[in-house]
DNA sequence: TGAATAGTACGAACGTATTCGTATGATCGG
DNA sequence: CCGATCATACGAATACGTTCGTACTATTCA
């Protein structure tokens, strides 16, 4: 059996994502009060995006309710992971490493995620013992 | 002074940056020859993307000799860390450890990548000492 | 020299993402 | 019941990425 491999997401799908997996399953005017004021977007234009998203399976809909509410098909998670990997391939070349010392150039993280990934590293290890 | 802001580069366009950045400035024929095998593209498919990327400033040529010879204007390094930071902003909210959780989700490290990592930590602690 | 070859430049075609205006139908307050 | 409001659906316009055919120029070599 095959996997029925979603698309990768877009930045506008990504934004619209986000706030499906903060808030949990949503209508479209609650999605565009959360964009709106950062992106400016107008409404018809992240009703039509998220109606592109469900003909694409990356949401599905309950439309009982006049107003419709939608929710990912895909959990944060798997989504995160199926970019990452993407990534890891496309840019380098499948290196793990190189790619955790590019997001820690990036970006500095604080000593608290530091010890975070330490442990991160811990628990990977005493799995695989 | 602010920063030019190059754009962010296509998939299309990385396969090709990865041949640049192995290989060193390169002419469109070699590129090809490289990318032909796996993708398939033509010959003035990628001569297109290539004159396209010139004018986005993400490659500069050198025009001297009939068969122009083009590089990467931006260090495969600086391209890594500006992809991994807007995915780490626009899909991770900034946290660098869930980053590194999902990479290492999607693709299993070797143990000698995790010690490289641990390493990774190691230095960058010491370095804010 | 003249035909074949190798190179660039250009533009059209196609697909997809994004945006928004408008049409249409349902709901609500008076 | 009527107008205002709110919802979805639809289609057009725009932008961008990708692909390739074709034209044109320079080089090579027999």
């Amino acid at each position: 059996m095959k996997k029925s491999k979603l698309p990768k997401p877009t930045d506008a799908e990504v934004a619209i994502l986000r706030v499906l997996w903060q808030r949990g399953p949503t209508t479209v005017r609650e999605v565009w009060e959360r964009l709106n004021p950062t992106q400016g977007t107008g409404y018809t234009t992240v009703l039509k995006i998220m109606q592109i998203m469900c003909e694409k399976g990356l949401l599905a809909r309950d439309e009982t309710d006049r107003s419709h509410v939608y929710r990912a098909a895909r959990s944060e998670g798997q989504t995160q992971r199926q970019v990452v990997g993407h990534l890891l391939e496309r840019l380098f070349s499948g290196s793990a490493p190189k790619l955790v010392m590019q997001a820690l150039a990036a970006k500095k993280a604080t000593p608290a995620e530091l010890a975070e990934i330490r442990k991160l590293l811990d628990d990977m290890e005493r799995g695989s013992k």
